[in-house]
DNA sequence: TATGAATGAGATTTCATTCAT
DNA sequence: GATGAATGAAATCTCATTCAT
């Protein structure tokens, strides 16, 4: 249909298939094994090729329960996705401004943000995957990846107010630049299958961001 | 969604019929005609819901004739990508060791290799949809990536040698690393669609690159 | 739905399935086989029940061939109802004005509508049940009943304005209820299963029509 | 769209367990609420359309409380037709005989069935549609049209007899169709939607059902 | 009685690929 | 070489009906 397509009514009118979430404990188990079959199938065949009935056989149920509680395999894709934490989405430096020692702080969100894409590895690539494929999500990545350039542009802007930073750099396009650095180097390591040592990597990137904002030592 | 019949597997293992290359002058123009429309569908409709007949429609070719010339989409789409430049494949500095100025010289390949993805955006986003849904465009990336990495690295060892870069940087890694900022850079700017201006851009990433490196004036 | 129902361009526009009429003999003659099967099917188990995967079989195509011709149950509906000659549709009593004798003439239009009723009558039972439910084929059906209405006002105005018919009746209204009144009969005779004999029904019909209207006789 | 998985057959052969009146206050008010939700659920989607999960939430009832009541969407669809008088299902002249006028009993059962008819409009609507696809209900109609016109053809024989309608006319044949020109009219006007004002057309249809039995004044 | 989650059969539709002309 | 019709496997989605609580 395309659905329907499928219009229900006789007017033409589409009801946009709203799933209520769960009444029951029953109906929050079933949903539960859902969106952890959802992951295990996923991860297994990818976002393209994973079928609703795998998904399903995967978690034991019949096939229409699925539409009990989705009404599509990208409402499940995002079901999953929530089980990412959003510190993980991407890399920043939020506490670089409170920080006294700005450079510990860099080297700690990047070696955090690299263990968790590691741990998730999986799951980056299937987001990689559907957000080329998926405009919605495409559209939530870009989102969210604003939403922490920002951050870490005021993290930049102040550093360069306090003298600590090099002021020639343009703050956001700064900021964008080097969460691009550290995301697509991740993405490279772990999903094209490089086979980087994580300290190492992690203590490059920690270097080349430090060099990069030409970052004074506080002391 | 209908499954497409084919290329199930993500694992990329697909047996694939060569086909000849053509023979008579006919041959030749009816295959550019299918490569340059398969350039416009692809385009207009990204790879995964380009068909076979809305290709052989635009080409003007009947529908079967496309497998006098190809044997499946990936292969027509390998052709599309033929007309891509290799240099634009990757973010490169490799006239670096013989500059006498590498400032002006990641300069100028910086900022070359933005105008060129700005040129090609569709087919890049394109590229990165194909790369992150067929295994066999992914190693291919990865082997272009990595034969970038290893020039530019060798262009790193080579500042360092001269003392013209931070000795402390493990090579490989920072040429990797530094290779994704400048190509997820433009990739959020032209396939997410931000909104910055190529020259500022251009002037961030250089400075970026040289402050990482910490490059010392030639002269 | 069916294909999410469906929309097969990214952008998010919907082709609306137009179906190119066949170029070789082939073709036609394909197409051709799969309205007559349609029109078996329609008629052993009605439009609703009919599926396509039956239509196909009987006439011994893929499944898939449908699409090539059709892209909807409703569409080859039509191409079967075209089989049905405009003048069977509705009661008419079209020559009456020219006719010197226009109770011969109502007998004979009665008797020719009743006759091919009763020779279409599985197809006029498919005809209703799907103006019943489908509005396009409601909005077909209203407005050939009111092109034969405005025939048959006319020729009741004519019949007045000569002092041959009760002068008191609202022509349109008239012309309407009469026939109504036909059209139902044979609805009543032939698909509800009444057991009428044909000559019989087509005097009654006749003498209530030229009763109705007090047509004098012209000599 | 896909297959309901019930009223498969044409030929109405479902077997209908029976349900239970309900025995408690409760379950009648349950069952009432039903009912209604049915009718609204009905006269806006259609009786195809029409889901039971929609019948239930307009009730406010659990899905499965359906069951408890009714064994099946026609069943519940019987229940609500018994809100439709019995009169108003055909058109009648039952009075005709005892009246000393047979004109202004004419007269007046048609206009009382156009009353009905146009303010049940959307409910025979759905008796059409349904009459046209569930046997049962065909059957039903058409036991219905037999009594009615039975009675009218008695009718019509004893004003024969008493020499005040055409002695030419087959009583069965003439009550049949003059009911049919009735009910269809008034399908025409108000299912089809022409605009015909009731009073005229209630004029119109006594004037030529009068004239079409050549009735004579008993005075 | 009432609830609402679970079930699963089954039709539609797509489109890469083949093949007779 | 070119044509375009024919093929058929396969996945989605619906919803009446059942059933455990």
């Amino acid at each position: 249909m395309p659905r329907p397509t499928t219009s229900r009514r006789e007017d033409g009118s589409t009801t946009v298939p709203h799933r209520e979430p769960p009444l029951t404990v029953r109906g929050a188990r079933t949903r539960a094994r859902l969106v952890a079959a959802a992951r295990t199938v996923f991860e297994r065949d990818g976002f393209l090729n994973a079928r609703l009935a795998d998904i399903t056989t995967e978690a034991g149920t019949a096939s229409g329960s699925f539409y009990t509680y989705f009404s599509s395999k990208e409402e499940i894709f995002q079901a999953v996705l929530e089980e990412l934490q959003d510190e993980m989405l991407h890399p920043h430096v939020h506490d670089l401004v409170d920080a006294d020692d700005p450079v510990s702080s860099i080297a700690a969100s990047t070696h955090a943000y690299l263990e968790s894409y590691q741990r998730n590895a999986k799951l980056m690539q299937l987001l990689e995957q559907v957000a080329n494929v998926d405009d919605k999500f495409r559209e939530l990545r870009k989102r969210r990846a604003d939403a922490f350039a920002r951050r870490n542009a005021q993290a930049i802007r102040d550093l360069q107010a306090r003298g600590l930073a090099d002021p020639k750099l343009n703050p956001i396009l700064a900021a964008g630049s080097l969460s691009s650095m550290v995301a697509r180097a991740a993405y490279t390591n772990w999903v094209l299958g490089e086979d980087w040592d994580l300290d190492e990597l992690s203590d490059t990137l920690t270097q080349l961001w430090v060099n990069a904002l030409k970052i004074q030592p506080t002391t």
